[in-house]
DNA sequence: CTCCTATTTGGCAATATAACCAAACAAAGA
DNA sequence: TCTTTGTTTGGTTATATTGCCAAATAGGAG
């Protein structure tokens, strides 16, 4: 594997991996609908408001949000919606999976 | 959140995370240009053979990859191929963050 | 059957991630 | 100025991931 190549899987990886935690999930799925302060996220992930910020840190950093201060409150949207794209075809591949272990259970 | 979206955002992460590493985004790479046995894909990532192989099972227990048997070896191909797509975006992701550190550079 | 080759599995040490609490900040309002 | 609200950062602990080596397995070849 080349150095080229092997940046080029670095930087692959590192989206993958922010969008590899099911509260990063959720945020993007929950950004689709337009902006959202942390404060509000907070509230919908259910988890402490650092636990939060840190996770929406994750996906600045790697490019999928930005924010943005709006009077007392940091908003959060979705700097690259097409990663929405993804999801249709990561929720087929999670179907087929679905589909083959109900073949299995009804095989056995 | 939900019982239903809790469940799907973490069937989505699951799929992420598995492509959310260098060597496993490489592989998938090299999949799409068809079926490898794990001796050439570990000579290609550079690694250990149990390390390419654990690999291999996190990509096909997160249903990217499906393997076969060919002779003395097992063959590795993607499963849904359509996970490739993901990749256009996020090269864009990619691009759009280096140009703004560009621009950051270029502003200092 | 025995050897060989390809692959997987178990075990371990090093490193990274995740979650919480507490403390620091930043900015708006009294 | 002092307080309040919303957010981020630091510190710590528990858990998960990664990568290698060594050992186990699975099958074909002789």
């Amino acid at each position: 594997m080349d150095k080229k190549t092997q940046i080029r899987c670095e930087g692959l990886a590192k989206v993958m991996k922010a969008l590899g935690h099911p509260s990063r999930s959720f945020i993007v799925l929950e950004l689709a609908n337009g902006p959202r302060c942390v404060c509000e996220l907070t509230e919908m992930v259910g988890a402490d408001i650092s636990t939060v910020s840190k996770h929406l840190t994750v996906l600045r950093e790697a490019g999928i949000v930005k924010s943005e201060k709006k009077g007392q409150m940091v908003l959060y949207e979705l700097s690259s919606p097409c990663v929405l794209n993804f999801y249709s075809c990561v929720e087929k591949v999670i179907k087929q999976d679905l589909t083959k272990k109900e073949q299995f259970l009804n095989f056995q």
